[in-house]
DNA sequence: TGTGGTCTGTACGCCATCAAACAGACGTAT
DNA sequence: ATACGTCTGTTTGATGGCGTACAGACCACA
């Protein structure tokens, strides 16, 4: 399916499913801009519609009553935002949020939910997807508690690399420390460490990664695992 | 369906189902003792079994390659164990471990998937249970980063109480300590205060709940949200 | 009645991270 | 050019929790 000049198979999900059930799932698609701190879903409200990303990355946040907040899971180009939200009644106390701009497409969820109900194709591979995610969150919790932050911050610029696929991510240390619920100082001095090693410069928001190799060396093993885990569910 | 007078609605999930539904399991249902620290899934194995526990509690624990572990979620009589690992190729990167000692019926994993594909009730609660699960997973990983042990100690304490529906709880500090992701020594000064507040009072691997509004007072919200989902999801 | 194992209390030094604050560097708009 | 906002570097003091270690309390079993 093309819709002036772009495919739908730029989203990994969608390219991995048969020709013919993307051409059946094209017309309900609808392709648009992610603009940067977009909020697709307000914690606690009903979700209108799930998003499959292009090059954009979409933030699962965790936000408390006093204001502090953490990201508890990622969606990129390489999944689904809201697929795992819809057997219940669709909400999420989570609050998700564009974290690298570029494109998506969306289709409203009543839909669907029914296409999920009588595509046996696109329900198997999106319980796989749900399934890694879960395994990222889940990782997650743990890292969150063991992890020092150096390490956490590798993890967390692959994991961003992964899904945007680009060396270059637009991020400031305080959006990184919102994220990784930690204080903007102490991102600034973790990443001050991978810089002076080389393996990545920034500079006023734009992060560039030098090397991915160290980069994969100094972040924890959680990286590994859950990388691991969704090649294992939906291929290399 | 009943079995040597037990009976399966002992497990809430399988209560929730209806008798149809209920019997149309029942002869696939195998009861068994879980007895404590027995190890249900080790770490990416292909699971044979899912499990739905009566008065037990199962962890979900995370073990990375210096040994340490940590907790990531805990499954009880409301649910299921497994249930949600069945869509990719049934193994998991967590092990799972039997924390609460009683008993679960438990069903061959491949014949409750192809259940699941032919009876849209199970699957249907089944998804929403997966969906709290993932919620109380979420919940860990920022209540992980951004509480203190006081009130994750306090949280755990009632999510046990909780599943297991009783206020007498055989844990000790240690083992608390490895669930938590904390120290030992850690574990016994947040007990110390609880106990001080004549809120909960333990001896020698047996912990007492004496008051749970004020347990709920000094836990973080994340109890609230998390037991609230589950409400939301599978009912009061 | 001892003896060994388990469980809990507690203490000490240490480090990662927090909280808050300030200053300099850079970019952009007027 | 200037001015203002944003981004980063760095400091200082405070603190929660770690790692380790030891000792007392209790239990079970011989």
């Amino acid at each position: 399916m093309s819709l002036s000049g772009i495919s739908t198979s730029e989203n990994k999900l969608l390219a991995a499913l048969s020709t013919k059930c993307r051409d059946r799932l094209g017309p309900d698609l609808e392709f648009l801009h992610l603009p940067l701190g977009e909020i697709l879903y307000h914690p606690n409200t009903s979700i209108k519609y799930v998003y499959f990303p292009r090059w954009s990355a979409v933030s699962m946040v965790n936000i408390f009553e006093d204001g502090s907040m953490v990201e508890v899971g990622v969606v990129g180009r390489e999944g689904i935002v809201g697929a795992s939200l819809l057997s219940g009644d669709n909400v999420s106390p989570y609050q998700a949020i564009v974290q690298m701009a570029d494109g998506a497409w969306r289709m409203k969820a009543r839909v669907f939910k029914d296409e999920l109900a009588s595509n046996g194709e696109l329900d198997n591979l999106t319980r796989r997807y749900s399934q890694a995610l879960f395994t990222q969150v889940a990782q997650t919790a743990a890292c969150n508690r063991l992890h020092p932050i150096v390490e956490r911050l590798a993890r967390w610029l692959l994991l961003m690399q992964e899904r945007v696929e680009s060396d270059t991510l637009h991020l400031t240390h305080e959006f990184i420390a919102t994220m990784l619920g930690a204080r903007r100082a102490g991102v600034t001095l973790a990443a001050g460490t991978l810089q002076k090693a080389m393996i990545i410069k920034y500079n006023r928001g734009r992060v560039i990664i030098l090397d991915r190799d160290k980069l994969e060396q100094v972040a924890c093993e959680c990286h590994r695992i859950v990388r691991d885990e969704f090649e294992r569910l939906l291929g290399k």
